[in-house]
DNA sequence: AATGAATGAGGCTTCATTCAT
DNA sequence: AATGAATGAAGCCTCATTCAT
C-alpha cells in the first residue's frame, strides 16, 4: 500500500527539472540568497511555476538536498562494489569532492546536514551512506579506526571549503592538493589519538 | 605628500570601537546578514553614526577584517618567538581554530580572504602572517615541506568549516577533533607527495 | 431575432451545477475572497472546466447571484398566498433571514444589489420580488406605509449585517432577535414620520 | 512608574497622522483590501515610512481602531452630559452614524468588534462606551429596557450596513432614513417581547 | 556631531486567468 | 471537453542607505 504519487506530466516534470537545475546552478554561482526571480529566470519559467512545484524557496532546496542526497546514495553504492575497498574508498572521496567543486549547492547542503533544511530521516540517510564506504576501508586497513561516520561529513565540510571561496569570490580549482592532504590525514600509519569525540 | 589622518575626536574615536565590537559579536552570533539597525543598536548608538564611521554595510565589515588581521598578525609575532618551533606552530594553529570557533565573523572574513572584501594589500599582509610561523615550523622539521601560506589559509577554512555550521545551524563543538586531525595530515611522516599547486 | 440559447450536454450542465454549489458553499464559509482553486476542488472539476462555464469569478459570483434571485423570487411568490398577509410577510423575512445566516454569499451578493455585479434587470426583478409581499403587508395594514421596496432591500441589508461578522469573524447566532426588532420598526403603531426618501 | 513613551518628533507624527488618515480614507472608498503601497502613495510618504509606524497591515487597522475607538469614547462622553437624556441619546446615535456615513472605516472597524482585530479590552471599552448613553436613556424612559450594551453595537453595525454599500457600490446617502428607523424600534411604545438574548 | 525618520528596491508568496496537453 | 500547468501582476514586508531634525 504505497502512497501513489501520479507521474508528472511530461512538460511540467521538465519544468521542474529545469527549476531544479537553474536553482542548482544559481546558488552555485551566488550562494543560497539568490532570488526565486532570478532562479525562475535561468530556467525559463515564470515565478509561479516555481511556486507550484515548490511552494516555498525552502522546499526547493529541500528538493535540491533530496536530490544530491539521491545522487549521493548512489555514489556511496558504487564505493562498496568491487574487491579493492582502499581504491574504492579513494575514488569515492574524489566523486564526492568532484560534486562539490562543480556543484555549490552541494556543498551548501553538506554543510547543513543537520540543520533545519534536513529531516531527521534525511540526516540519517545521509549518515548511513557515508558509514558504509568508511567502514568497509577500515576494515580493510586503509584508514585509521578512530573516525566514525560524522567525521567523514566533517571531512566532506572541510574539502567542500577548499572547493569555493565564498559569494563573490573565485572558485578554487586545486581542491585535488587538499583532498590529498585528507587522505594522509586518514592514513592509519599517521595516526596519532584523536581527541575523542563529544557527546551531543 | 603624505596623507594627514586627523586622529579621531575621542568620543568619535569610543563611538567607532563601540560600532565595530557591537558588530563582531552580532556577526559572530548570527552571521553577515544581521541588519545594520541591530549592529546599531548593540552598540548603543543610532543609525546615522554607524554610518558616519562607516559609510557602507561593506565598509564595516573590511574594518573588521583589518582588526582581525591585527589580531592575526599579533598571533602569528607570536608564534615567531621563543626556542620550541614545533610547539609554537601548534599554538599558533590551535588559537586561529579558537578565534574561528569564537567568532563567526572571524570565520566568515577568514573564508573571504582575497574576496573583494578584502584589499589586495591586506591579503598579502593574511598571507605573511601564515607563512612565518609555517616556514619556521618546516625549518624546524616539524611540518611537511610540501605546504605553502596559501595552503595554510585554507587549512584555516578548513578547520573553521568544522566550527560552524551555516546559516541558523548549531555550532559544531569538536572541532580540537579536526584541528587534530588537520595536524596529522601536516606532519611530515604522514606525507605522501601532494599534487602541485595550481597557476593561479 | 432572438438569442438561441442551446441547452448545454448533460454532463456540461451537471458540472456547471457542482460548481455553482461548490461556490456557494465556499462563499458561504469563507467569504467571497475563496480562490477559484479551492472552489473547483470542491466541485470536483479542474480549475479549466470551471473557467469553461464562467469565464470570470465576477460571473461565478453573478450566476449565484441569479441563482439567489431565484429563490428569492420564489420566496416572494409564496409569500404572495394564503389568505394571511401578515403572518406571510414575517414569514417571508424570517426565510430571507435564514437564507442569509446560513449563506455568506447571500449576505455579500445581497449586499451588493444594485453594484457592479448585478446588471440593472437582476436589480429590478430583485426589487419587484420584494415590493410584492410588502406592499400586500400594508395594505393588510400590518406594515407601515412610507416603506418602499428600497427600503426593505436595505432592511434585509441591516438584518443581514446582524447574521455575520466580517471575513474570519463567527456568525452571530441572535439574529431572531434584530430580525425582531426590525419588525417593530415596521409597524404602523410605532411608526413616527421617517425622513422622505432622498432622490436618486 | 507609567512606560514612558517619548513623543514623537515632529514630521514623524505628523507623517504618522497622515498615514492614518491616509488608510481611512483609503479604507473608505476600497474596504480593507487596498494595498499598503496605495496608502502610502496617498499619504505622501514611502512604503518603508508606513511600516516604521505601523509594523504590519494588521497594526495600521488596529491603530485606526483605537482612534475611532476614542473618537467614540469622547462622542460617549458627551452623551452623558444635559438634563435630556432623550434628545442627547438621540445625538449620539445621530453622530455615530454620521462617522460611520463619512469613514468607511469606521464602519469597517465597527463591524469587527470582537473579532481579531480588536484587543479583549478595546472591545470591553467600546461595550461600554455603548453602555452609558444607551443605560441613561433607558433610566429616563426612553428606550426600551430590553436592548443591552451588545444590541447597542448589533444596532449601530445595521446602520452602518445602510450607510455604505459594498466594495464598488455608491454610498447611500439617506442613512437619515434608516436611523429613524431604528430609532422607532428603540421606543418603548413599540417594544413587543424580543426574543431572548442568546447564551455566549 | 548624533539621531532616527524616510526611502524604495527587492524578496517571498498568492491568485485570477490563459494555454498546452 | 477536461485538466492542470504556466504566467505575471500585485501584495506584504525587510533592509541598506540617505536625509531632515
Amino acid at each position: 500500500m504505497e502512497a501513489h504519487v501520479r507521474p508528472l506530466r511530461a512538460d511540467a516534470a521538465r519544468n521542474r527539472a529545469r527549476v531544479l537545475d537553474a536553482a542548482r546552478m544559481a546558488f552555485a554561482e551566488a550562494g543560497l540568497d539568490v532570488g526565486v526571480e532570478e532562479i525562475a529566470r535561468r530556467a525559463g519559467v515564470g515565478k509561479g511555476t516555481l511556486y507550484r512545484r515548490f511552494p516555498t524557496k525552502e522546499a526547493l532546496v529541500c528538493a535540491i538536498f533530496e536530490d544530491i542526497l539521491l545522487e549521493f546514495e548512489r555514489v556511496s553504492a558504487e564505493a562498496l562494489e568491487g574487491d579493492q575497498p582502499g581504491q574504492a574508498f579513494v575514488r569515492f572521496l574524489n566523486t564526492c569532492a568532484v560534486m562539490q567543486a562543480d556543484n555549490q549547492g552541494f556543498y551548501d547542503v553538506v554543510s547543513r546536514v543537520g540543520s533545519k533544511v534536513t529531516t531527521a530521516e534525511q540526516s540519517a540517510r545521509f549518515r548511513k551512506a557515508a558509514a558504509g564506504p568508511l567502514e568497509r576501508a577500515q576494515a580493510a586497513g586503509v584508514v585509521r579506526d578512530d573516525l566514525a561516520a560524522d567525521d567523514l561529513l566533517q571531512i566532506f565540510r572541510m574539502i567542500g571549503a577548499t572547493t569555493r571561496e565564498f559569494s563573490g569570490g573565485q572558485p578554487v580549482e586545486d581542491w585535488r592538493r587538499y583532498l590529498s592532504l585528507m587522505l594522509d590525514a586518514m592514513r592509519p600509519a599517521a595516526a596519532t589519538q584523536l581527541p575523542p569525540r563529544l557527546d551531543r
